[in-house]
DNA sequence: TCTGGGGTCCTAGGACCC
DNA sequence: TCTGGGGTCCTAGGACCC
């Protein structure tokens, strides 16, 4: 274990919820809740006005919505929460090469890779690391109008204990020697790794503290957990974790799925949407530029029960119509009666290349050598075609019912989308005369709209025909940086220059 | 209250090979 | 003669994380 507290544990508070209050300025100090909001709905952040509601991630949103009426409910705009993520990542990549992002909102720093590093590990206390903690903390709301809290400690668990301390809008530095002291208190769902599984499994052994998890001998948890996960918990709970904070971690899987409105009655619609969902699943894969050997196909029916198909192919493709066909035959398998609840198309086993860096290689291979083009694998087929007629014509209704490839989704069970325009509630607007806004809500054949853009002033509202030709869908405006003021309650700025 | 979507890692059994 | 052991790949499922 290393001696200085130098691995920091970033997490941006209520992300989803605090990006769209800084954008939406009429939403701030509000309750916000941001996820689906079709009939099977769950909430994906909830800000901490709706918090006190009671309302939090993973909710049903029909629950939310009973929990706390008032609140403003939202679709997530995933566009922009990447852009705000990727600006706070560079800011992460400024204290050091390593950094590990693990989702949207949450990365590890490790600062002893970084040009502070010989500071950082001689600076046992970790005051330095503390000082370049708050200067970020100062920077992302400099840049971005939102807070953080930030953990730092020995090793990546710890330091992620101590940003969940420090939320909202905190600092905890978990000193070197501390360690075993601040574990003990804590309860075995603390522990990464331990969920409500584990933690029923370990409740029944008599455990609930991480203290009295350290006191077995390992032995004892490998019975009750088995071997990989028993001595994981274990190291864990003493606060041994040697885990290296790694960057650019390779995707393994390539994976798309939607839960429908109505269930899907018919093998026919089954058929039809897995079409979609390879056309999707594909485009995704090609974007990052790999293919994969394995295509697995997710069916959860009407009870809730889940199952998954996979076939491996002897190698990698990225081809829709190979994918969409392995998708068809492996759902072919399955017993589908009663209706389907939600579906899903991935890909494992991932190459680096496209099939268009093949084909290409090939043609050049080809022309150089004088030879024929390598035909023999099935994926060896012309690029760029799409699946069929049937697909393409879904997957266009899909995104339009959608309003965007990752926005939440709406069935219509006819298949058949209604001619006026959907609006989802903050999705973003233009009009001709009164400018960008955002979708507060629309019914009965009305559409209102909040007129205002990222920043603090609070604009004002106006209704229109749901198909009203001067509104059009409009993206995501960027942040405003509210400029260099300071947090309130921070504990002040300090400027560090590199040595 | 009725349960999203995108991932990761582990286990276990069977096939297959040496 | 009913008898091996290990390694790797594939498939299915489950727990967990954000």
């Amino acid at each position: 274990m290393r001696s200085a507290p130098s691995i920091l544990h970033l997490d941006m508070d209520a992300f989803f919820a605090s990006v769209e209050q800084a954008s939406k300025p009429s939403l701030r100090g509000k309750p916000v809740v941001v996820g689906g909001l079709g009939l099977r709905g769950v909430v994906a952040t909830a800000s901490y006005e709706a918090r006190k509601f009671g309302v939090h991630s993973a909710m049903a949103m029909a629950h939310a919505r009973r929990l706390a009426p008032n609140a403003a409910y939202l679709i997530p705009r995933f566009e922009l929460y990447r852009q705000v993520s990727e600006l706070v990542m560079g800011l992460l990549r400024e204290l050091s090469p390593l950094v590990e992002p693990l989702s949207l909102d949450e990365a590890f720093v490790d600062l002893e890779a970084g040009p502070y590093g010989e500071l950082v590990r001689a600076d046992l206390r970790g005051e330095f690391a503390r000082a370049l903690a708050e200067d970020l903390r100062a920077d992302i709301w400099a840049r971005t109008g939102l807070t953080a809290s930030v953990g730092l400690s020995t090793t990546k668990f710890l330091a992620k204990i101590a940003s969940e301390e420090a939320k909202p809008d905190g600092l905890v530095l978990i000193e070197p020697g501390r360690e075993r002291a601040v574990l003990d208190e804590l309860p075995v769902r603390a522990l990464p790794g331990v969920g409500p599984a584990t933690a029923e499994t370990l409740r029944r052994a008599g455990l609930t503290r991480v203290a009295e998890v350290a006191a077995l001998p390992q032995e004892e948890l490998v019975r009750l957990l088995g071997r990989a996960h028993g001595a994981g918990v274990h190291a864990l709970a003493l606060g041994q974790d040697e885990r290296p904070v790694v960057a650019d971690r390779d995707a393994k899987s390539v994976s798309v799925e939607d839960t429908f409105e109505v269930d899907l009655p018919d093998r026919e619609r089954v058929l039809a949407e897995l079409d979609r969902l390879a056309e999707r699943c594909v485009r995704r894969l090609r974007a990052a530029g790999r293919s994969g050997r394995t295509v697995v196909v997710k069916i959860r029916r009407f009870d809730f029960s889940t199952l998954t198909r996979s076939e491996t192919l002897p190698a990698p493709t990225d081809d829709p119509l190979v994918i969409a066909a392995m998708a068809r035959r492996l759902a072919d398998q399955v017993e589908l009666t009663g209706g389907v609840r939600l579906l899903g198309v991935g890909v494992s086993g991932l190459a680096d290349w496209t099939q268009e860096d093949l084909f290409a290689q090939a043609e050049r291979e080809a022309s150089e050598e004088g030879d024929e083009p390598a035909g023999e694998a099935a994926w060896a087929e012309a690029p760029g075609t799409t699946a069929g007629g049937t697909a393409a014509g879904g997957s266009a209704a899909g995104e339009a019912a959608y309003g965007g490839p990752e926005g939440p989704r709406a069935f219509h069970p006819g298949g058949a989308l209604s001619v006026s325009r959907r609006w989802h509630p903050g999705q973003d607007v233009e009009h001709r005369e009164h400018g960008h806004g955002w979708v507060q809500g629309s019914g009965v054949g009305r559409v209102t709209v909040r007129f205002e853009t990222p920043g603090w002033v609070i604009g004002r509202v106006r209704t229109f025909a749901i198909d009203d030709p001067e509104l059009t869908p409009a993206d995501p405006l960027p942040l405003p940086e509210p400029g260099t003021a300071r947090i309130p309650d921070s504990s002040g700025t300090r400027t560090v220059s590199p040595p």
